[in-house]
DNA sequence: TTTCACTTTAGAACAATTATAAACTAGTTT
DNA sequence: AAACTAGTTTATAATTGTTCTAAAGTGAAA
């Protein structure tokens, strides 16, 4: 993703593209594979790997927006910290918990073949396949 | 399950039987159903319907205990607050989100036709699906 | 350029959990 | 039965992850 789709993506999801964020989409969006974090690596990578400066509650604040705007999403991992995901569509996951990392599995490479009805006037959202690994 | 089922549970597994463990264990056991908890609902349906008194660091400790001992499971929910199972057994989940409850699915109620392998020299540990819910 | 709503920031506040260390107790030993 | 002791409970402090606050800064429109 080049830095004139950067700005475009910020603008049309109604984002200010102040240097901050720009910073940050460069930093996440500029990939070939999905990235997965959590904002304290996030906070460590950006640290390590741009000149920037970041207050913490701008990577919080930053990460959320994208976040908002369909740019991220949120994984669910063990653990009390939140996970955010690069890849917003419908995916599914490996987690390596020697690692603490999580690896995509795309839709269609899991199918499943029986699977209850929902509850009362309830209907099904989503469906998430999460696959523990060991060593 | 009996009182003294509790107290051999407890000890078997090399847990003191103490008053406020038979009385938590009493509590979260002696069910037909499933019980899915966190630590803050267990806290407040504790005060209500026990006339005991548990200090919170006692619930904490009680229920990491039964978890290390396999008494519990522990299940991966959206947001920060860890949730806990007295099904123990591999088994699925619904998620309704309005509500924030879960709903157990046996094991034998879903099944996967196709599944990716494990990468490098990893192995599935397990395969857990969760199922979001909407109205 | 001036303006102003939006953004960033440092730090405070908050929520969930874990650690601490003194008082207590179940179970063993005398 | 009294003493002993390792394990347990408890109140409270500390820690961790996250959100809030409000003052200073900035993008972009006028
Ligand atoms: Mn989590
Ligand atoms: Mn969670
Ligand atoms: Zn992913
Ligand atoms: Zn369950």
């Amino acid at each position: 993703m080049k830095k004139l789709d950067i700005l475009k993506k910020l603008r049309s999801s109604g984002l200010r593209p102040t240097k901050q964020r720009v910073e940050i989409a460069k930093f996440l969006f500029e990939r070939d594979k999905t990235f997965h974090f959590t904002i304290e690596s996030l906070d460590k990578l950006l640290a390590k790997k741009t000149s920037s400066k970041f207050a913490l509650a701008t990577i919080y604040n930053t990460v959320h927006a994208f976040k908002e705007a369909g740019h991220l999403s949120e994984v669910e991992v063990r653990g009390n910290k939140s996970y955010f995901d690069t890849n917003v569509s419908n995916h599914h996951h490996f987690y390596d918990s020697e690692t603490a990392e999580l690896i995509d599995i795309d839709a269609n490479d899991i199918v499943i073949q029986k699977i209850p009805k929902a509850p009362n006037g309830k209907k099904i959202k989503n469906v998430e396949v999460f696959i523990n690994l060991k060593n």
